[in-house]
DNA sequence: TAGGCCATCTGGTCCT
DNA sequence: AGGACCAGATGGCCTA
């Protein structure tokens, strides 16, 4: 797909390229360092403690400093709001553009696939999902096989699949995503090209079924 | 032509 | 005040 691989036109990629990891910027440092992600951001309680805050910044101090601030012609304003406007549109920009070099990377490190078109976005992390999972019980059957036991039940999340079920075997490693049918990515590659998904070498033991198998 | 994907702009909200 | 993050809107490109 990709009807335009660098961008809408008049795009000027700005973002640093050619890094080990292209999320390893001052940008995302900070930012892991700071607010934790959305998800757990606290829903807009103070919204209607507009102005005031709600946390605890003076009234009084507020009135005050706002108070002290130039009165700015109309005009001046307005020409403010259009350069602060232009400055957000160049962060933003430059936000996606460190988010899509994110997903390269991850791309970088899923088993790709010959002759077919780039992932999507939303393939690709569905598909990293469930290649996480599916490693993750390579490596428990792996366990497995070596000591010859049943490994103890795992602590919730652990071992199951993302998603919450469990599996045990070669034939439960249907990650519960792919078998819903809508979320495999490479169900979903498989329907749009064709194609047998290929599988890295990386993803395979001997004996073991391909990933592309359950994935 | 409809639908999917994408990049960009924009305004709102929260945080520093 | 300004930056980061988010979600909605919009328009372009591509494919079936």
């Amino acid at each position: 797909m990709a009807p335009h691989p660098s961008g809408a036109p008049g795009v000027q990629v700005t973002h640093e390229l050619e890094q080990p990891f292209p999320g390893a910027s001052d940008y995302e440092v900070t930012c892991a360092a700071s607010a934790p992600p959305s998800p757990t951001r606290t829903p807009r309680d103070c919204a209607e403690a507009e102005g005031g805050g709600c946390r605890g910044a003076p009234r009084k101090l507020r009135a005050r400093r706002g108070g002290r601030s130039r009165p700015k012609s109309e005009l001046a304003l307005s020409k403010q709001r259009r350069s602060r406007r232009k400055k957000a549109n160049d962060r933003e920009r430059n936000r996606m553009h460190n988010l899509n070099s994110a997903l390269d990377a991850l791309r970088g490190v899923l088993p790709s696939f010959p002759d077919d078109a780039k992932l999507t976005k939303i393939e690709t992390l569905r598909f990293a999902h469930n290649y996480i999972w599916a490693l993750t019980q390579t490596l428990r059957l792996a366990d497995h096989s070596v000591y010859g036991l049943d490994p103890p039940a795992p602590p919730y999340g652990e071992l199951g699949s993302p998603d919450g079920g469990s599996a045990g075997d070669w034939g439960s490693l249907y990650s519960p995503v792919s078998q819903a049918g809508s979320l495999s990515p490479a169900a979903s590659l498989e329907e749009r090209s064709g194609l047998r998904v290929a599988t890295s070498p990386a993803c395979q033991r001997p004996g073991a079924p391909a990933f592309a198998d359950f994935l």
